[in-house]
DNA sequence: AATGAATGAGTGTTCATTCAT
DNA sequence: AATGAATGAACACTCATTCAT
């Protein structure tokens, strides 16, 4: 299959040097949080000097917001792969878990960001950055909507009992036990034990 | 007892000024983080210069393990107070739970330092800081394993669930909605629909 | 080679600043001792802020450690000429001290640091300070090696008299009074002659 | 002879704490330098608070005097003893010599500082720390002068040859080596003898 | 697109010193 | 004779940021 076309041919290296900056950031905001780690410690980790990074971003401030929006966008990426490829709303919600905890956990270091990361550090994009939570979030809110559930249920609490329960998991998740899923379907198992009507 | 001088009763004021400090900084560390704040914002919010809280503490971490260590207390306090006034297992574990909700939120200076702070960011203090909260979650960990369950449901995860929403609801809860105790009587609810046997 | 253009030449200012950084160094060192200076006193005798030298040095440490190098290095140049100059052992001899003190003195500001700054004082350059020293003094030792000497002498006792003396030199030095070749001169002479009637 | 008035009756244990401190310092002084010892690291040695050491000394300048003035006595007091017992000029210079060294040597806190600490150092106190060494010196000087010397020798190199290699031998002297005696020895001889063929 | 050099404010911490008790 | 508490200035060092090249 000779003169296949180039598949793709993703854009051409567009300023992939910040894609690059974003990893590196994204990776030390998670292992030494956000104000403790410098904009050197960034540069070094691609090689290049601190000063050179304002050319392609503004400020740190920037970097974090844009860490955060890149590690939604993956995050809600994989949620809504996962919820698309189930239809019955229990297990729509427990795919949506699954894949919500192996984004936060498996490596990814834009998505815990997400989590870790207080929008009071953001500084000035402390608003945009709880908009973005709330955005993400409201996946959660319309699959819980969908579910039948018997009429005294109070599915908010349901839903701030999974998220929140959801969030904390990197607290005490370590990697060689139970996967995402499993952690999801004993979650969901625990709640759903007879709450089906 | 005639003419017995009286016994001095000198000033009591035992440290009082490291109180205070403890105050500020735990005041300090919740509302901008730990890092954030600096040892002059610290002394300034006392009416000190920063170099004067080395006579009281010999390091910032010193600073937030001392913290750490008055939060856990307050909330382990809270909550033994709480269990103590119950005895049906369920009824026990709801009582914890809205105690401890209701202490990360009334002082919620020092008791959020134990949630929102990374034990990373305690530097040498970090493995007592693991200590502490271990110490303290051991408590959960017993009320579960006093609940009658069916054989199916596996507690760790049932503990897991509902401590993780706890200690995630200082981010969305808002003062004015629903008080502690409901929060924690909606959580058990939603768990304990038919879970009883 | 017709036509290639000049080969861009460009300013060869090679750290020029880092130089006139050790210059002050040097010289505070000796007027105030290591400990005395600060980063402060050395950035303002440059014109700069205290912070921008530390993007030409590490640490205050590593600028002693270059000034202690600086110095053995200037003094070894001119001892090492000196001596090349020479071929009668006794002349070589000479001619090395005069040139030791002639550095000791002239170069005052890099050298001195050599003689007075206790390796301690380098915290973690000690050891390579004392290699320095070693590496210097070896020198000597061959010098006086080379001498005809009647067997019962010393000649470790003869270099530690000689060479304290000339270290000890710049407590008592006063310019205007005898040249460092003359006291060279004269330490020599002392040795060589026969002093008991 | 019944009734002889107690001999001395030296002052009976007048502010012992001050000689107490004086030796902490002049230990610590030597240890680890001047600008390198701390109030508080004086304080600790003697079991005493930091501010407490100001009821026995105005400042911490005032320490480094009488430290260097009870070096200075000592060392002095130790020389002129040796010198006594001799009468022979060559061999009065080299008791002095030994005693100086052994008092450099010999753990003597006080009499190193005399030699270690640069003038500059004491501040306020420099000139007078100026007048202590040439009182001090004074002693070599008469000692030289009383040698008989062919006429061509200059007194006062000879002297300085000796005074400066005998200050400079802390550098090199090594505990476990020859001792202060024997090295004293081998200078003497050294200069004594006809060293060339 | 990046560098080299610097800024200026800030960091945690130390220190000699003071003084009421 | 000494303490407990604090001061205020200094210290070495870090950092986000700037900007001419």
């Amino acid at each position: 299959m000779p003169n296949s076309p180039a598949p793709a041919l993703r854009a051409p290296r567009q300023d992939n040097r910040r894609a690059q900056l974003l990893d590196a950031a994204a990776r030390l905001f998670r292992e030494q949080g956000f104000h403790a780690t410098s904009m050197r410690d960034i540069a070094k980790a691609v090689g290049m000097l601190s000063g050179s990074i304002y050319y392609h971003f503004d400020s740190k401030e920037e970097m974090l917001l844009a860490v955060y929006q890149e590690g939604e966008r993956r995050v809600a990426e994989a949620v809504d792969a996962a919820v698309a490829a189930e239809t019955e709303p229990w297990r729509r919600l427990e795919a949506a878990s699954a894949a919500h905890l192996r984004a936060l956990i498996a490596h990814r270091d834009y998505s815990q960001v997400m989590i870790q990361t207080s929008p009071r550090e953001a500084g000035g994009a402390e608003g945009r950055i709880r908009d973005l939570r709330r955005d993400y979030e409201q996946r959660f809110r319309r699959l819980i909507d969908d579910l039948k559930l018997p009429p005294e249920i109070d599915r908010r609490y349901l839903r701030l009992l999974l998220f929140g329960a959801l969030n904390w998991s990197p607290i005490w998740y370590r990697t060689g036990g139970d996967s995402p899923e499993i952690v999801a379907r004993r979650f969901l198992d625990t709640l759903r034990k007879q709450l089906e009507v």
